[in-house]
DNA sequence: AATCCGTCTGACCGATCGGTCAGGTGCTGA
DNA sequence: TCAGCACCTGACCGATCGGTCAGACGGATT
């Protein structure tokens, strides 16, 4: 029962997260079946299923660094309002969409079926807190059909340029963050 | 053999029409099954591809609406340049987005899969000349990222603000346009 | 009365999906 | 040498998908 030997090639796990993340990327999460995954791993859909409870499980897997950041830029959203708001959330969420382009192009077009499921509901209510600051907690509609359009857009430009350069991407997005945004009155 | 008689009651290809839309607004295309469509309508599975060849020919019938307005803003942005081809991009984009905004919304994360689909491929051109407008033809990366940004946002927001009246929903998106696009240098 | 035709249906088909299970294989520590 | 365990697999399961087909039904034509 020595602790500290070198496991002996137990590789498997992460070739099938890396692998159901390229496929996710291009045919998104429905439209990749568990033997896509396997296939493109070279394994069977079994094993596939021994390494992971099941198709959410590598899901959540595969999410959990994006989500974990996206929680921390909730907690800096907390207590903040108006322009000071708008500045925070533009700047983190730029950020994590530029940084997790592959997890945002994954979830393609399933936002609306995931985001139901229990493992992902608070992921609602953080998007919602996120066009409010957007919006600089404005009650005005135009406001928040601004901010609507400025989370959206960026969330699907990410998805689109996934190869451009970081550097590239990142200072384009928010200068149109900063032109699109109401400014509060 | 006479003509101009009253047909008898030959509503349901309409009312099929009708549900189809209604659950693929809600569930998407692929996320909506021949057995939803008919359980809506109140007939067989078998009734609804009586009336229609197969699942893309219906979907097909329910767009053809959309597309021949858009064919109409390629048509009208063929020759324009710089910031004539962003205002009426801008404006002819924004007029169809609000029109059509059901037929967007069944579109959810399908757009890749389906414009793939031999029946939409031009469709995918036309985006690209859209884009282009947009970016008032400007080669700067930023310009396309911009653009790309607002075309994405307002088609994911006409979706997602489903029930906001339209002359709401128009102003709002036609600030946005006008305050994040790249003013052509 | 016989026929035809538009409309509609239940039963059925092959394919594919996510997921289960019993068992095989090879290394490891006793 | 042998038991145990991590890893892997083929065969199989029930459900659901889009789509086919032979036939039932009823009103209009002859």
């Amino acid at each position: 029962m020595l602790e500290g030997m070198a496991r002996a090639v137990p590789e498997t796990h992460s070739e099938i997260l890396a692998a159901a993340a390229r496929r996710f990327a291009v045919t998104g999460y429905k439209g990749t079946s568990l033997q896509d995954i396997a296939r493109a791993v070279g394994c069977s859909k079994a094993t596939v299923l021994y390494h992971f409870a099941n198709k959410e499980a590598l899901l959540c897997e595969l999410m959990a660094p994006a989500i974990t950041v996206l929680e921390a830029l909730d907690a800096r959203l907390a207590g903040t309002t108006g322009a000071a708001a708008q500045q925070i959330a533009g700047e983190g969420f730029v950020d994590l969409a530029v940084r997790f382009r592959r997890e945002i192009a994954l979830l393609r077009g399933e936002f609306p079926d995931l985001l139901q499921q229990p493992a992902f509901t608070h992921i609602q209510q953080i998007s919602e807190r996120l066009i409010a600051a957007f919006a600089g907690h404005s009650d005005r509609p135009s406001a928040r059909i601004a901010a609507f359009v400025v989370l959206a857009g960026i969330a699907e430009t990410c998805a689109e340029f996934i190869d451009i350069p970081d550097d590239e991407l990142r200072p384009a997005l928010l200068a149109v963050v900063r032109r699109a945004l109401e400014p509060v009155t």
